[in-house]
DNA sequence: CAAGTCACTTAGAAGCCGAATC
DNA sequence: GATTCGGCTTCTAAGTGACTTG
């Protein structure tokens, strides 16, 4: 543990380091030839700082100062505070003589434009993701308990008692019985292909047709069991969550540097069927048990690494810190590999997240070059260059994925922007009164259907009946692009720009303005939470993040109705009671009847807000039908707007961003001010 | 430059759990 | 006390994009 503290200390002697650095920046004065190049070197002092700043906010949870049961030694004193943000005047000498002129908004500007930060340089060189990383290694999933004696197979009408690894994988598909899943044909084939596979010779000749599985009773069994602990008594219960608490405190947790950090999925995938989304050819195909021989674990030299379960070996054990896993294995459907990692709570992700964000206003000061080069692009001689910058100009304007190309039969057929086909547009010269319309229609990501009406630039639209001239509806729109050369190209016009950054930018910019639009100063709280979800909403329509309209959606809604119509009568009943309140005040005019009053005024005020607070209620609900906030509130949508909106409106941050997403979002509340523009 | 590998982010659905309601 | 409902958590599939290899 004492080398825990050595290597903390090492990182405050960096930070030092940093710190000298970036007094040393008068030197830059003299040197203009690269101006470029100099303005990143300015902009990469200011990152190790801000970077400090960061690491020393945003991990929960914090190691206290004594070790903890688990023998956890906490960071020095100095670590818990955090690092002073670098001033203004400390890199004054080379900013131009002007800034005294300047107002004080374009001060406060460029105050937060030398916040922004370039990422090559992290607090650890080059793709160093940390210096010590210690954990308990995966937990597997439970071993296969055989059904009960009593718990029968039928085939083709007559019992039959199956092998144990051939009941096991029956059990799955009994338990997807009532799925939609178990009607499908490819499911049924894959499944069944699968599943022989494990069969003895015997039963593989006997059950040779899977129409003639009955597996009914299996699944009542299953049904049963799991009624039957929803009935468990309290104390059950209450043994079943201690044993849950104790496999997290044991394996959920890891020390990473100086910090005991939240793992995100320390449990290894039990075996089952695969449940791909869409159309996927794969689907029904057996998930095999993934066994500790399978693993690789990653972690310190110098830590105690963990030991596989009794009779076990690992696949192997490494100690590569330029990547963040902490366990992986190669998962057999796709082939692919599957990895451990940390919370979004960690520094390490929370670090990455800011970044990406940082990214994203970076990008706000060149799309307008950008945007000027692409549709310069339209009209370029070169195929190549036009069907680049049509893309572009979707991915920008319409928010679409980058569109990488997949394997043919080993995934649901879906596409992005490079890989739209000329299938999935239509174009229409004129279309309810609007010129040059497009029409999309094709299936993104997770098989989410994309349908989409755009006007569109006279040139975009001449471009593509250009790139479908002599095409079959199967070949690629843009036949001379992929996203490996669109984001070549990005990566010349900005750097670190990709695609999927034009994402995050139009998200991002589209909330603050939205926010700025919708919210009005004289509303309600709740009203203006009801502003802040629709500016939510109009980015997850932009990203199209969808839903299914949740089953019991027409229900819950029907009971708010019925609610707002009660708490209409009560109002009524109230402002009655007021009125003749009223009256009877008038009569007495004593002390006595005038209190009444008050207090029935303030009755019809409480449930008029109460009704308001329904009504907002419900008509959310109702926009919010289809649309998943979700995604783009956790993955598109920089948290320090939100945060800066709360502070100017004085909104609890609980109103917008629940527990786990306060954790994940912990550096973005520290960091950001009322005044914060992406 | 095409195909393959690897690491990491983004995604919707399912499952769970606790508060509200009957 | 039982049941219902909705929000949160968990799960893991499905993307992006950097990099390697032939």
């Amino acid at each position: 543990c004492s080398e825990h503290k050595d290597s903390s200390e090492k990182k405050h002697k960096d930070k030092e380091k940093t710190k000298h650095k970036d007094g040393s920046s008068e030197k830059h004065k003299d040197k203009h030839k690269d101006k470029d190049k100099e303005k990143r070197k300015e902009e990469k002092v200011g990152v190790s700082l801000e970077l400090c700043f960061f690491a020393c906010f945003c991990s929960p949870p914090r190691i206290k100062d004594e070790p903890d049961d688990d023998g956890f030694y906490a960071s020095p004193k100095e670590d818990s505070k955090p690092l002073k943000r670098p001033r203004e005047d400390d890199d004054a000498d080379y900013k131009p003589k002007k800034i005294k002129t300047e107002d004080i908004k374009k001060a406060k500007k460029r105050k937060q434009e030398e916040e922004e930060v370039m990422w090559e340089e992290e607090r650890y060189p080059e793709g160093i993701k940390w210096k010590f990383l210690e954990h308990k290694g995966p937990v597997f999933a439970p071993p296969y308990e055989p059904l009960p004696e009593n718990v029968k197979f039928y085939y083709d009408g007559k019992v039959m008692k199956l092998s144990t690894k051939a009941e096991e994988v029956a059990t799955f598909f009994a338990k997807m019985l009532d799925h939609e899943y178990t009607t499908k044909e490819i499911f049924r084939k894959n499944f069944f292909k699968d599943w022989r596979k494990e069969m003895t010779s015997e039963e593989k000749s006997t059950i040779t047709n899977l129409s003639k599985c009955d597996f009914t009773h299996m699944s009542q069994y299953f049904k049963a069991q799991s009624e039957a602990r929803k009935q468990m008594s309290k104390e059950e219960k209450q043994k079943i969550k201690e044993e849950n608490e104790r496999l997290l405190k044991e394996y959920g947790y890891c020390v990473m540097d100086n910090h005991k950090e939240r793992i995100a999925n320390f449990k290894i995938e039990p075996p089952g069927l695969f449940r791909g989304r869409g159309n996927h050819p794969k689907m029904g195909m057996l998930k095999r048990r993934i066994m500790p021989e399978d693993i690789i674990i990653n972690c310190s030299k110098d830590s105690k690494i963990p030991a596989p379960p009794p009779g076990h070996k690992w696949k192997e054990v490494r100690h590569d810190n330029k990547v963040t896993w902490l366990v992986s294995w190669t998962e057999n459907i796709q082939g692919s590999i599957k990895y451990i990692m940390l919370n979004p709570s960690s520094r390490i992700k929370g670090e990455k997240d800011w970044q990406k964000y940082e990214t994203a206003r970076r990008l706000k000061k060149f799309v307008d070059k950008i945007r000027n080069q692409y549709r310069e692009d339209w009209k370029s001689k070169e195929m190549k260059v036009r069907q680049r910058a049509v893309a572009l100009y979707f991915i920008d304007k319409l928010a679409l994925r980058a569109g990488n190309e997949k394997e043919e039969g080993e995934t649901a057929d879906t596409v992005g922007c490079c890989s739209l086909r000329v299938e999935h547009i239509k174009l229409h010269p004129e279309l309810d009164g609007q010129e040059y319309v497009v029409e999309f229609d094709f299936l993104g990501k997770d098989s989410i259907r994309y349908y989409n009406k755009v006007p569109v630039e006279k040139r975009v639209f001449k471009n593509l009946q250009l790139f479908m001239e002599n095409k079959q509806p199967e070949d690629d729109l843009f036949d001379r692009l992929n996203t490996s050369i669109l984001n070549k190209h990005l990566q010349d016009l900005m750097e670190g720009l990709t695609a999927k950054v034009f994402r995050t930018y139009n998200a991002s910019i589209t909330l603050q303005q939205q926010l700025k639009e919708l919210t009005n100063p004289d509303d309600n709280i709740p009203a203006k939470i009801l502003s802040y979800n629709r500016a939510n909403r109009a980015v997850a329509i932009l990203c199209n993040h969808q839903r299914a309209p949740p089953k019991t959606f027409e229900k819950s809604m029907m009971n708010l109705q019925s609610k707002i119509d009660a708490k209409k009568e009560q109002l009524a009943d109230a402002r009655r009671e007021l009125k003749s309140a009223k009256a009877d005040a008038k009569v007495r005019r004593d002390e006595k009847s005038k209190k009444t009053v008050e207090s029935k005024k303030k009755a019809v005020q409480r449930i008029e807000e109460q009704l308001m607070k329904l009504e907002v209620q419900a008509t959310d609900r109702e926009e919010n039908k289809q649309i998943a906030l979700g995604t783009s509130k956790l993955n598109y949508l920089d948290p320090r707007i939100s945060v800066a909106w709360c502070k100017k409106w004085g909104i609890p941050i609980e109103k917008i961003y629940n527990k786990t997403q306060r954790e994940k979002f912990a550096w973005a509340i520290d960091m950001a001010e009322e005044d914060y523009e992406f």
